[in-house]
DNA sequence: ATACCTGTTCTTGTATACAAGATTTCCGTC
DNA sequence: GACGGAAATCTTGTATACAAGAACAGGTAT
């Protein structure tokens, strides 16, 4: 029997993905039809994933899977910059020892990424352990509370980042500066450590590219009229 | 006519002012008699302020008003620090001329605040002008979105700011800190910065405090065999 | 051809009846 | 009196019928 969490979980990883399309449409009847359950049960995912911005509600006329908004996307970065800045700082200058455990579970985590560069879904591989990377070091610090609330209005930069990591292979770069971070805190330096942070967060924002290539994903002033 | 936005808000309302108080019920038969509405959007209602933690709900059982989680409250603390933190060094330190609108609304905050100390119902005017201060300086550093971000998941925190205020008048000496935090914006002197808002977001987090006068208000292992 | 009005058919929003579980009450038994 | 169990009565969860608004198609008048 599935229930109301499994069907949330299917729909935000279909969005997510961009499986669902910005601009789809998610009508409460097709969707009661599709899980075989009530309108009554169903509204609640969907007043759950409008409030996630996964998706628009335009009363009495519809719901749409949301556009990607940039300047959610650049919001999300800087708060995420700025956090993970402090957070690596204080795993690297604390005085008490680094756990043993934790830093075996990093370079575990940067085996898998590894791993994952040379497979068949290489990019949603290595999304996974990547966000597995980021939320450790959150953890670490003692601030997983800060990454589950992050995580809660995340739809528009996870997506952000699918569609960029198709640009090009940056993947290996990605992992080579985990490799900084991790060493920097492991070496207790914490000199270069604003700079890397920065720079791993801010990728090139890029929207440009983003404009040209995906313009219809993009929550952008729309000329109707056309 | 009311509708769900004005349920929702008078409801957040009367839970952050403590009037509702921690472990009280929220009935939906008895709320949905109290607004004269259906118990259908009345869910809505409460599917929020569960979203928001401002209730807790027990599935068959029925629906209670939070306690406070010093835990979330810590946390919470943390994040604000850290970004305001940022916020005013680049707010200070920010090549291009302060706007000047910004300065005259955060003084003429800091007049409302001042007035409102003698007043009546003081501590939630100051809460008032106080939050406007610091959204304030969101604002003017393009971080409106992070400010709204925050409060989304800000009931444990300002449940405690309330119960915390009414230790002592420490009124005067938060907005002496407001004061020295639009001085340094104002001076561009970046130097104590850190260290003002650390303290002043920080205030004393005195648990103890807590759990010697308001235990029935907070979220603590409950010891139910006595 | 075009503008406009109207009825049909979508959509989500609301009310309500019923289902299912948890608690409490109360009566019978020991 | 104390304990146990069954039934009544709470609670929220679900299904469904209906209401209300928006979009669209079709026909008509201009």
């Amino acid at each position: 029997m599935i229930g109301k969490a499994d069907i949330l979980r299917q729909l935000r990883n279909e969005i997510v993905t961009l499986e669902l399309k910005p601009g789809s449409i998610l009508s409460e009847t097709a969707l009661s039809e599709r899980f075989r359950i009530s309108r009554t049960p169903l509204r609640d995912v969907l007043k759950q994933l409008a409030n996630e911005n996964y998706i628009d509600v335009y009363p009495k006329k519809g719901n749409l899977v949301s556009y990607i908004d940039l300047e959610s996307v650049e919001q999300i970065i800087y708060l995420r910059s700025t956090l993970e800045k402090d957070i690596v700082k204080t795993l690297a200058s604390q005085a008490a020892p680094l756990p043993l455990k934790g830093v075996l579970e990093l370079k575990e985590i940067l085996g898998r990424q590894e791993e994952a560069i040379g497979q068949d879904r290489a990019h949603e591989a290595f999304l996974h352990w990547d966000d597995a990377f980021h939320k450790s070091l959150f953890a670490l610090a003692g601030r997983v509370f800060l990454w589950d609330l992050i995580q809660q209005s995340n739809v528009h930069y996870a997506r952000y980042r699918r569609l960029h990591l198709l640009k090009k292979e940056k993947l290996e770069a990605l992992l080579g500066e985990h490799r900084l971070i991790l060493d920097s805190i492991t070496n207790r330096d914490i000199g270069p450590i604003d700079e890397i942070v920065q720079h791993h967060l801010h990728e090139d924002i890029n929207a440009a590219y983003l404009r040209e290539n995906f313009a219809d994903y993009l929550n952008l002033p729309r000329l109707d009229s056309l």
